[in-house]
DNA sequence: GCATCTAAAAATGTCTATATAATGATGAAA
DNA sequence: TTTCATCATTATATAGACATTTTTAGATGC
Protein backbone atom coordinates (compact mmCIF):
# COMPACT_ATOMS: atom_id res chain seq x y z
CA UNK A 1 0.00 0.00 0.00
CA UNK A 2 1.17 3.54 -0.52
CA UNK A 3 2.69 5.42 2.35
CA UNK A 4 0.76 8.63 1.83
CA UNK A 5 -2.54 7.01 2.67
CA UNK A 6 -1.69 6.46 6.29
CA UNK A 7 0.98 9.01 7.04
CA UNK A 8 -0.34 11.85 9.13
CA UNK A 9 2.64 14.10 8.71
CA UNK A 10 3.94 13.87 5.15
CA UNK A 11 6.78 16.21 5.96
CA UNK A 12 8.86 13.94 8.08
CA UNK A 13 9.48 10.27 7.78
CA UNK A 14 7.57 8.11 10.17
CA UNK A 15 7.91 4.35 10.27
CA UNK A 16 4.71 2.46 9.70
CA UNK A 17 4.98 0.89 13.15
CA UNK A 18 4.77 4.39 14.58
CA UNK A 19 1.64 5.21 12.60
CA UNK A 20 0.06 1.96 13.68
CA UNK A 21 1.14 2.57 17.27
CA UNK A 22 -0.44 6.03 17.36
CA UNK A 23 -3.61 4.77 15.72
CA UNK A 24 -4.10 1.91 18.15
CA UNK A 25 -3.14 4.06 21.08
CA UNK A 26 -5.74 6.65 20.23
CA UNK A 27 -8.38 3.99 19.82
CA UNK A 28 -7.57 2.51 23.20
CA UNK A 29 -7.51 5.86 24.97
CA UNK A 30 -10.78 6.90 23.39
CA UNK A 31 -12.37 3.67 24.44
CA UNK A 32 -13.00 2.50 20.89
CA UNK A 33 -10.96 -0.53 21.78
CA UNK A 34 -12.37 -1.72 25.07
CA UNK A 35 -10.47 -3.27 27.95
CA UNK A 36 -10.07 -6.99 27.48
CA UNK A 37 -10.61 -6.77 23.75
CA UNK A 38 -8.18 -8.92 21.83
CA UNK A 39 -5.76 -7.41 19.37
CA UNK A 40 -5.35 -9.92 16.60
CA UNK A 41 -2.47 -9.30 14.29
CA UNK A 42 -4.02 -10.45 11.04
CA UNK A 43 -7.32 -8.70 11.67
CA UNK A 44 -5.57 -5.45 12.48
CA UNK A 45 -3.22 -5.83 9.54
CA UNK A 46 -6.14 -6.19 7.17
CA UNK A 47 -8.07 -3.38 8.78
CA UNK A 48 -5.17 -0.94 8.61
CA UNK A 49 -3.91 -2.19 5.29
CA UNK A 50 -0.39 -3.06 6.39
CA UNK A 51 1.47 -6.28 6.99
CA UNK A 52 1.81 -7.96 10.33
CA UNK A 53 5.34 -6.77 11.01
CA UNK A 54 4.51 -3.13 11.85
CA UNK A 55 1.45 -4.34 13.78
CA UNK A 56 3.61 -6.59 15.91
CA UNK A 57 6.12 -3.86 16.64
CA UNK A 58 3.37 -1.39 17.49
CA UNK A 59 1.89 -3.90 19.91
CA UNK A 60 5.29 -4.27 21.58
CA UNK A 61 5.34 -0.54 22.18
CA UNK A 62 1.79 -0.55 23.50
CA UNK A 63 2.75 -3.37 25.79
CA UNK A 64 5.56 -1.36 27.26
CA UNK A 65 3.28 1.66 27.64
CA UNK A 66 1.05 -0.58 29.69
CA UNK A 67 -1.92 -0.18 27.40
CA UNK A 68 -1.97 -3.78 26.23
CA UNK A 69 -1.04 -7.05 27.89
CA UNK A 70 0.76 -9.82 26.06
CA UNK A 71 0.39 -13.47 26.85
CA UNK A 72 2.96 -15.63 25.05
CA UNK A 73 1.45 -17.71 22.30
CA UNK A 74 -1.96 -16.27 23.03
CA UNK A 75 -1.66 -12.77 21.76
CA UNK A 76 -2.39 -9.33 23.07
CA UNK A 77 -5.44 -7.73 24.61
CA UNK A 78 -6.26 -4.24 25.79
CA UNK A 79 -5.14 -3.78 29.37
CA UNK A 80 -7.85 -3.44 31.93
CA UNK A 81 -6.93 -1.05 34.68
CA UNK A 82 -8.22 -2.08 38.07
CA UNK A 83 -9.06 0.52 40.65
CA UNK A 84 -6.07 -0.68 42.59
CA UNK A 85 -3.75 0.02 39.68
CA UNK A 86 -5.34 3.40 39.12
CA UNK A 87 -4.50 4.26 42.70
CA UNK A 88 -0.98 2.94 42.20
CA UNK A 89 -0.44 5.15 39.17
CA UNK A 90 -1.82 8.23 40.89
CA UNK A 91 0.38 7.69 43.90
CA UNK A 92 3.46 7.65 41.70
CA UNK A 93 2.26 10.67 39.80
CA UNK A 94 1.81 12.48 43.06
CA UNK A 95 5.45 11.99 43.97
CA UNK A 96 6.74 12.87 40.54
CA UNK A 97 4.43 15.82 39.99
CA UNK A 98 5.77 17.25 43.22
CA UNK A 99 9.31 16.78 41.96
CA UNK A 100 8.30 18.32 38.65
CA UNK A 101 6.70 21.39 40.12
CA UNK A 102 9.71 21.95 42.36
CA UNK A 103 12.05 21.92 39.40
CA UNK A 104 9.66 23.95 37.27
CA UNK A 105 9.38 26.68 39.87
CA UNK A 106 13.13 26.96 39.96
CA UNK A 107 13.93 26.55 36.28
CA UNK A 108 11.12 27.91 34.15
CA UNK A 109 11.96 31.06 32.23
CA UNK A 110 9.71 34.09 32.32
CA UNK A 111 8.63 33.24 28.80
CA UNK A 112 7.57 29.78 29.88
CA UNK A 113 5.66 31.17 32.82
CA UNK A 114 3.75 33.34 30.40
CA UNK A 115 3.02 30.32 28.23
CA UNK A 116 1.71 28.56 31.30
CA UNK A 117 -0.53 31.53 32.02
CA UNK A 118 -1.81 31.52 28.45
CA UNK A 119 -2.51 27.81 28.63
CA UNK A 120 -4.45 28.34 31.81
CA UNK A 121 -6.53 31.06 30.17
CA UNK A 122 -7.26 28.90 27.16
CA UNK A 123 -8.37 26.16 29.47
CA UNK A 124 -10.70 28.31 31.54
CA UNK A 125 -12.17 29.91 28.44
CA UNK A 126 -12.99 26.49 27.06
CA UNK A 127 -14.69 25.58 30.30
CA UNK A 128 -16.64 28.82 30.22
CA UNK A 129 -18.28 27.88 26.96
CA UNK A 130 -21.42 25.80 27.06
CA UNK A 131 -21.30 22.64 25.06
CA UNK A 132 -17.55 22.52 25.43
CA UNK A 133 -15.86 19.69 23.60
CA UNK A 134 -14.49 17.25 26.15
CA UNK A 135 -11.67 16.19 23.86
CA UNK A 136 -10.56 19.79 23.42
CA UNK A 137 -10.83 20.34 27.13
CA UNK A 138 -8.69 17.31 27.79
CA UNK A 139 -6.09 18.54 25.36
CA UNK A 140 -5.99 21.96 26.98
CA UNK A 141 -5.46 20.36 30.36
CA UNK A 142 -2.71 18.22 28.87
CA UNK A 143 -1.11 21.32 27.36
CA UNK A 144 -1.04 23.03 30.74
CA UNK A 145 0.75 20.18 32.43
CA UNK A 146 3.09 19.68 29.50
CA UNK A 147 4.44 23.19 29.94
CA UNK A 148 5.26 22.43 33.56
CA UNK A 149 6.86 19.16 32.61
CA UNK A 150 9.00 20.76 29.97
CA UNK A 151 10.03 23.35 32.52
CA UNK A 152 11.71 20.65 34.59
CA UNK A 153 14.53 20.21 32.05
CA UNK A 154 14.56 16.55 33.02
CA UNK A 155 13.78 14.55 29.94
CA UNK A 156 13.40 11.26 31.68
CA UNK A 157 10.98 12.77 34.14
CA UNK A 158 8.95 14.23 31.28
CA UNK A 159 8.83 10.86 29.61
CA UNK A 160 7.69 9.00 32.71
CA UNK A 161 5.08 11.57 33.64
CA UNK A 162 3.64 11.62 30.15
CA UNK A 163 3.40 7.87 30.28
CA UNK A 164 1.64 7.91 33.63
CA UNK A 165 -0.79 10.58 32.50
CA UNK A 166 -1.53 8.51 29.46
CA UNK A 167 -2.75 5.71 31.66
CA UNK A 168 -5.51 7.96 32.81
CA UNK A 169 -6.66 9.46 29.55
CA UNK A 170 -9.16 6.68 29.42
CA UNK A 171 -10.90 8.21 32.42
CA UNK A 172 -10.41 11.80 31.40
CA UNK A 173 -13.74 12.08 29.65
CA UNK A 174 -15.42 10.59 32.67
CA UNK A 175 -14.10 13.07 35.07
CA UNK A 176 -14.24 16.19 32.95
CA UNK A 177 -17.97 15.67 32.62
CA UNK A 178 -18.51 16.78 36.18
CA UNK A 179 -19.35 20.49 36.10
CA UNK A 180 -18.35 21.22 39.68
CA UNK A 181 -14.97 19.66 39.10
CA UNK A 182 -14.25 22.05 36.29
CA UNK A 183 -14.45 25.06 38.55
CA UNK A 184 -12.18 23.35 41.02
CA UNK A 185 -9.75 22.60 38.22
CA UNK A 186 -9.64 26.24 37.20
CA UNK A 187 -9.02 27.35 40.75
CA UNK A 188 -6.20 24.86 41.16
CA UNK A 189 -4.57 25.68 37.87
CA UNK A 190 -4.83 29.33 38.76
CA UNK A 191 -3.18 28.78 42.11
CA UNK A 192 -0.38 26.81 40.45
CA UNK A 193 0.27 29.56 37.95
CA UNK A 194 0.39 32.13 40.67
CA UNK A 195 2.77 30.12 42.83
CA UNK A 196 5.07 29.52 39.87
CA UNK A 197 4.99 33.19 38.93
CA UNK A 198 6.00 34.19 42.40
CA UNK A 199 8.50 31.34 42.60
CA UNK A 200 6.99 30.07 45.80
CA UNK A 201 8.07 26.46 45.72
CA UNK A 202 6.36 25.13 48.82
CA UNK A 203 3.05 26.77 47.92
CA UNK A 204 3.24 25.27 44.44
CA UNK A 205 3.92 21.85 45.92
CA UNK A 206 0.98 22.20 48.27
CA UNK A 207 -1.43 23.04 45.47
CA UNK A 208 -0.09 20.35 43.20
CA UNK A 209 -0.65 17.70 45.86
CA UNK A 210 -4.17 18.98 46.32
CA UNK A 211 -4.65 18.86 42.57
CA UNK A 212 -3.66 15.22 42.32
CA UNK A 213 -5.61 14.21 45.41
CA UNK A 214 -8.72 15.83 44.00
CA UNK A 215 -8.19 14.02 40.75
CA UNK A 216 -7.99 10.77 42.64
CA UNK A 217 -11.22 11.44 44.47
CA UNK A 218 -13.01 12.60 41.35
CA UNK A 219 -12.05 9.66 39.22
CA UNK A 220 -13.02 7.29 41.98
CA UNK A 221 -16.36 9.02 42.31
CA UNK A 222 -16.88 8.75 38.57
CA UNK A 223 -16.07 5.06 38.77
CA UNK A 224 -18.54 4.58 41.61
CA UNK A 225 -21.23 6.20 39.50
CA UNK A 226 -20.47 3.97 36.59
CA UNK A 227 -20.72 1.15 39.06
CA UNK A 228 -17.93 -1.35 38.75
CA UNK A 229 -16.97 0.09 35.42
CA UNK A 230 -13.34 -0.85 35.83
CA UNK A 231 -13.43 -3.81 38.12
CA UNK A 232 -10.51 -5.99 37.37
CA UNK A 233 -9.38 -7.89 34.32
CA UNK B 1 18.66 -23.72 14.80
CA UNK B 2 17.22 -25.62 17.68
CA UNK B 3 15.52 -23.84 20.49
CA UNK B 4 17.32 -25.60 23.28
CA UNK B 5 20.67 -24.11 22.34
CA UNK B 6 19.69 -20.64 23.34
CA UNK B 7 16.98 -21.14 25.90
CA UNK B 8 18.22 -20.51 29.39
CA UNK B 9 15.28 -22.02 31.15
CA UNK B 10 14.10 -25.12 29.31
CA UNK B 11 11.20 -25.50 31.70
CA UNK B 12 9.03 -22.66 30.59
CA UNK B 13 8.37 -21.29 27.16
CA UNK B 14 10.13 -18.11 26.34
CA UNK B 15 9.78 -16.35 23.00
CA UNK B 16 13.02 -15.96 21.11
CA UNK B 17 12.67 -12.19 21.26
CA UNK B 18 12.80 -12.45 25.02
CA UNK B 19 15.96 -14.55 24.95
CA UNK B 20 17.57 -12.12 22.54
CA UNK B 21 16.41 -9.20 24.65
CA UNK B 22 17.92 -10.62 27.81
CA UNK B 23 21.14 -11.52 26.05
CA UNK B 24 21.65 -8.08 24.54
CA UNK B 25 20.58 -6.39 27.75
CA UNK B 26 23.13 -8.28 29.77
CA UNK B 27 25.85 -7.46 27.27
CA UNK B 28 25.02 -3.78 27.38
CA UNK B 29 24.84 -3.65 31.17
CA UNK B 30 28.12 -5.51 31.48
CA UNK B 31 29.75 -3.16 29.07
CA UNK B 32 30.46 -5.84 26.50
CA UNK B 33 28.48 -3.73 24.11
CA UNK B 34 29.86 -0.25 24.52
CA UNK B 35 27.95 3.03 24.32
CA UNK B 36 27.66 4.21 20.77
CA UNK B 37 28.26 0.75 19.36
CA UNK B 38 25.95 -0.05 16.51
CA UNK B 39 23.50 -2.92 16.74
CA UNK B 40 23.20 -4.33 13.26
CA UNK B 41 20.35 -6.70 12.71
CA UNK B 42 21.97 -9.16 10.34
CA UNK B 43 25.20 -9.28 12.28
CA UNK B 44 23.36 -9.96 15.52
CA UNK B 45 21.07 -12.44 13.82
CA UNK B 46 24.04 -14.43 12.57
CA UNK B 47 25.87 -14.17 15.85
CA UNK B 48 22.91 -15.39 17.89
CA UNK B 49 21.74 -17.88 15.31
CA UNK B 50 18.23 -16.51 14.89
CA UNK B 51 16.46 -14.58 12.19
CA UNK B 52 16.10 -10.84 12.14
CA UNK B 53 12.53 -10.75 13.42
CA UNK B 54 13.27 -11.55 17.07
CA UNK B 55 16.30 -9.26 16.90
CA UNK B 56 14.10 -6.38 15.78
CA UNK B 57 11.56 -6.94 18.50
CA UNK B 58 14.25 -7.24 21.13
CA UNK B 59 15.74 -3.97 19.97
CA UNK B 60 12.34 -2.31 20.28
CA UNK B 61 12.19 -3.40 23.88
CA UNK B 62 15.71 -2.21 24.57
CA UNK B 63 14.80 1.09 22.98
CA UNK B 64 11.92 1.52 25.35
CA UNK B 65 14.12 0.57 28.29
CA UNK B 66 16.37 3.40 27.23
CA UNK B 67 19.36 1.16 26.67
CA UNK B 68 19.52 1.68 22.92
CA UNK B 69 18.64 4.58 20.68
CA UNK B 70 16.95 4.12 17.34
CA UNK B 71 17.46 6.45 14.42
CA UNK B 72 14.91 5.78 11.69
CA UNK B 73 16.46 4.25 8.61
CA UNK B 74 19.84 4.21 10.23
CA UNK B 75 19.52 1.55 12.83
CA UNK B 76 20.12 1.26 16.51
CA UNK B 77 23.10 1.93 18.73
CA UNK B 78 23.80 1.47 22.41
CA UNK B 79 22.61 4.52 24.34
CA UNK B 80 25.27 6.68 25.82
CA UNK B 81 24.22 8.15 29.13
CA UNK B 82 25.44 11.67 29.69
CA UNK B 83 26.23 12.84 33.16
CA UNK B 84 23.21 15.11 32.91
CA UNK B 85 20.93 12.17 32.22
CA UNK B 86 22.49 10.20 35.03
CA UNK B 87 21.61 13.03 37.37
CA UNK B 88 18.10 13.14 35.94
CA UNK B 89 17.59 9.45 36.60
CA UNK B 90 18.93 9.65 40.13
CA UNK B 91 16.70 12.58 40.95
CA UNK B 92 13.64 10.60 39.92
CA UNK B 93 14.85 7.56 41.82
CA UNK B 94 15.25 9.70 44.89
CA UNK B 95 11.60 10.70 44.80
CA UNK B 96 10.35 7.23 44.07
CA UNK B 97 12.64 5.45 46.49
CA UNK B 98 11.25 7.71 49.19
CA UNK B 99 7.75 6.76 48.18
CA UNK B 100 8.77 3.12 48.10
CA UNK B 101 10.33 3.08 51.53
CA UNK B 102 7.30 4.84 52.99
CA UNK B 103 5.00 2.19 51.63
CA UNK B 104 7.39 -0.61 52.53
CA UNK B 105 7.63 0.51 56.14
CA UNK B 106 3.87 0.44 56.37
CA UNK B 107 3.10 -2.67 54.38
CA UNK B 108 5.93 -5.18 54.69
CA UNK B 109 5.10 -8.29 56.65
CA UNK B 110 7.32 -9.55 59.44
CA UNK B 111 8.43 -12.31 57.13
CA UNK B 112 9.51 -9.81 54.52
CA UNK B 113 11.39 -7.77 57.08
CA UNK B 114 13.30 -10.90 58.00
CA UNK B 115 14.08 -11.48 54.33
CA UNK B 116 15.39 -7.96 54.13
CA UNK B 117 17.59 -8.61 57.12
CA UNK B 118 18.90 -11.80 55.55
CA UNK B 119 19.63 -10.01 52.31
CA UNK B 120 21.53 -7.37 54.20
CA UNK B 121 23.61 -10.02 55.95
CA UNK B 122 24.38 -11.77 52.69
CA UNK B 123 25.48 -8.46 51.26
CA UNK B 124 27.75 -7.53 54.11
CA UNK B 125 29.25 -11.03 54.22
CA UNK B 126 30.13 -10.75 50.56
CA UNK B 127 31.79 -7.43 51.19
CA UNK B 128 33.72 -8.91 54.08
CA UNK B 129 35.40 -11.41 51.82
CA UNK B 130 38.55 -10.39 50.03
CA UNK B 131 38.47 -10.80 46.30
CA UNK B 132 34.72 -10.43 46.32
CA UNK B 133 33.09 -10.83 42.96
CA UNK B 134 31.69 -7.49 41.88
CA UNK B 135 28.90 -9.10 39.90
CA UNK B 136 27.77 -11.08 42.91
CA UNK B 137 28.01 -8.00 45.03
CA UNK B 138 25.86 -6.07 42.60
CA UNK B 139 23.29 -8.82 42.59
CA UNK B 140 23.15 -8.88 46.37
CA UNK B 141 22.60 -5.14 46.41
CA UNK B 142 19.88 -5.55 43.81
CA UNK B 143 18.27 -8.26 45.91
CA UNK B 144 18.17 -6.00 48.95
CA UNK B 145 16.37 -3.24 47.12
CA UNK B 146 14.06 -5.65 45.35
CA UNK B 147 12.68 -6.81 48.67
CA UNK B 148 11.84 -3.24 49.59
CA UNK B 149 10.26 -2.66 46.20
CA UNK B 150 8.13 -5.74 46.47
CA UNK B 151 7.06 -4.60 49.90
CA UNK B 152 5.38 -1.57 48.38
CA UNK B 153 2.59 -3.66 46.84
CA UNK B 154 2.57 -1.18 43.99
CA UNK B 155 3.39 -3.06 40.83
CA UNK B 156 3.77 -0.04 38.65
CA UNK B 157 6.18 1.50 41.12
CA UNK B 158 8.22 -1.68 41.17
CA UNK B 159 8.38 -1.69 37.42
CA UNK B 160 9.49 1.92 37.12
CA UNK B 161 12.08 1.63 39.87
CA UNK B 162 13.55 -1.51 38.39
CA UNK B 163 13.82 0.25 35.07
CA UNK B 164 15.55 3.24 36.60
CA UNK B 165 17.95 1.06 38.52
CA UNK B 166 18.76 -0.74 35.34
CA UNK B 167 20.00 2.47 33.80
CA UNK B 168 22.72 2.49 36.39
CA UNK B 169 23.86 -1.08 36.33
CA UNK B 170 26.42 0.03 33.83
CA UNK B 171 28.08 2.07 36.52
CA UNK B 172 27.57 -0.43 39.27
CA UNK B 173 30.92 -2.08 38.81
CA UNK B 174 32.58 1.31 38.80
CA UNK B 175 31.18 2.35 42.07
CA UNK B 176 31.36 -0.92 43.92
CA UNK B 177 35.10 -0.95 43.31
CA UNK B 178 35.60 1.75 45.89
CA UNK B 179 36.41 0.04 49.18
CA UNK B 180 35.37 2.94 51.41
CA UNK B 181 32.02 3.09 49.72
CA UNK B 182 31.31 -0.50 50.64
CA UNK B 183 31.48 0.22 54.33
CA UNK B 184 29.17 3.16 53.87
CA UNK B 185 26.78 0.96 51.93
CA UNK B 186 26.67 -1.56 54.75
CA UNK B 187 26.00 1.14 57.30
CA UNK B 188 23.20 2.59 55.23
CA UNK B 189 21.58 -0.75 54.49
CA UNK B 190 21.83 -1.56 58.16
CA UNK B 191 20.13 1.69 59.13
CA UNK B 192 17.38 1.05 56.61
CA UNK B 193 16.73 -2.42 57.95
CA UNK B 194 16.58 -1.11 61.48
CA UNK B 195 14.17 1.69 60.60
CA UNK B 196 11.91 -0.70 58.72
CA UNK B 197 11.98 -3.18 61.60
CA UNK B 198 10.92 -0.50 64.04
CA UNK B 199 8.43 0.91 61.54
CA UNK B 200 9.92 4.35 61.81
CA UNK B 201 8.87 5.87 58.53
CA UNK B 202 10.58 9.24 58.72
CA UNK B 203 13.85 7.74 59.82
CA UNK B 204 13.72 5.27 56.94
CA UNK B 205 13.05 8.11 54.53
CA UNK B 206 15.96 10.08 55.89
CA UNK B 207 18.40 7.21 55.46
CA UNK B 208 17.10 6.36 52.02
CA UNK B 209 17.65 9.92 50.83
CA UNK B 210 21.15 9.78 52.19
CA UNK B 211 21.69 6.47 50.44
CA UNK B 212 20.71 7.85 47.05
CA UNK B 213 22.63 11.07 47.51
CA UNK B 214 25.74 9.12 48.38
CA UNK B 215 25.25 6.99 45.34
CA UNK B 216 25.05 10.14 43.23
CA UNK B 217 28.26 11.48 44.66
CA UNK B 218 30.06 8.18 44.37
CA UNK B 219 29.14 7.57 40.77
CA UNK B 220 30.10 11.10 39.86
CA UNK B 221 33.42 10.63 41.57
CA UNK B 222 33.97 7.41 39.71
CA UNK B 223 33.19 9.19 36.48
CA UNK B 224 35.63 11.96 37.30
CA UNK B 225 38.32 9.36 37.88
CA UNK B 226 37.62 7.71 34.59
CA UNK B 227 37.88 11.16 33.12
CA UNK B 228 35.14 11.95 30.65
CA UNK B 229 34.23 8.31 30.48
CA UNK B 230 30.60 9.02 29.78
CA UNK B 231 30.61 12.39 28.23
CA UNK B 232 27.75 12.60 25.83
CA UNK B 233 26.77 10.60 22.77
C1' DG C 1 -27.42 -33.99 29.60
C1' DC C 2 -22.71 -33.44 30.60
C1' DA C 3 -18.00 -34.38 30.07
C1' DT C 4 -14.19 -35.75 27.31
C1' DC C 5 -11.58 -36.48 23.36
C1' DT C 6 -10.40 -35.45 18.67
C1' DA C 7 -9.88 -32.80 14.67
C1' DA C 8 -10.02 -28.60 12.19
C1' DA C 9 -9.38 -23.76 12.10
C1' DA C 10 -7.14 -19.79 13.50
C1' DA C 11 -3.58 -17.17 15.63
C1' DT C 12 1.08 -16.51 17.01
C1' DG C 13 6.17 -17.12 16.46
C1' DT C 14 9.71 -17.34 13.23
C1' DC C 15 12.04 -17.06 8.88
C1' DT C 16 13.21 -15.30 4.28
C1' DA C 17 12.80 -12.36 0.30
C1' DT C 18 12.19 -7.95 -1.87
C1' DA C 19 12.14 -2.98 -2.03
C1' DT C 20 13.85 1.33 -0.44
C1' DA C 21 16.90 4.45 1.62
C1' DA C 22 21.49 5.87 3.20
C1' DT C 23 26.35 5.83 3.35
C1' DG C 24 30.89 5.55 1.60
C1' DA C 25 34.06 5.21 -2.07
C1' DT C 26 35.68 6.20 -6.52
C1' DG C 27 36.42 8.98 -10.39
C1' DA C 28 36.21 13.08 -13.08
C1' DA C 29 36.26 17.95 -13.56
C1' DA C 30 37.42 22.50 -11.96
C1' DT D 1 44.36 19.12 -4.85
C1' DT D 2 39.77 19.56 -3.74
C1' DT D 3 35.03 19.06 -4.50
C1' DC D 4 30.99 17.22 -6.38
C1' DA D 5 28.41 13.61 -8.44
C1' DT D 6 27.44 8.95 -9.33
C1' DC D 7 27.54 4.20 -8.30
C1' DA D 8 28.07 0.26 -5.41
C1' DT D 9 27.48 -1.62 -1.03
C1' DT D 10 24.96 -2.21 3.04
C1' DA D 11 21.20 -2.01 6.20
C1' DT D 12 16.49 -1.27 7.30
C1' DA D 13 11.41 -1.62 6.42
C1' DT D 14 7.84 -4.28 4.92
C1' DA D 15 5.54 -8.26 3.19
C1' DG D 16 4.41 -12.86 2.84
C1' DA D 17 5.24 -17.91 3.72
C1' DC D 18 5.80 -21.66 6.90
C1' DA D 19 5.65 -24.11 11.35
C1' DT D 20 3.83 -24.67 15.85
C1' DT D 21 0.49 -24.12 19.23
C1' DT D 22 -3.84 -23.03 21.06
C1' DT D 23 -8.57 -22.95 20.91
C1' DT D 24 -12.93 -24.14 19.58
C1' DA D 25 -16.45 -26.95 17.84
C1' DG D 26 -18.38 -31.30 17.10
C1' DA D 27 -18.95 -36.02 17.97
C1' DT D 28 -18.93 -39.86 20.96
C1' DG D 29 -19.35 -42.17 25.29
C1' DC D 30 -21.00 -42.36 30.00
Amino acid sequence: MSRTETTLNPEEYMPLREVVFLTLRRQILRGELKPGERLMEITLANKLGVSRTPIREAIRKLEHEGLVVMVPRRGAHVADITRQELGDVLEIRRSLDVLAIRRAVRLMTEKEVRELKDAEETFSKLIGEDESDLTLLGEADEQFHDIIYRGTRNRRLIQILNNLREQMYRFRVEYLKDIDIRQTLIREHDAIVKAVEERREEEAVRVMKLHIDNQYRTINKALDMRCAGVQNA
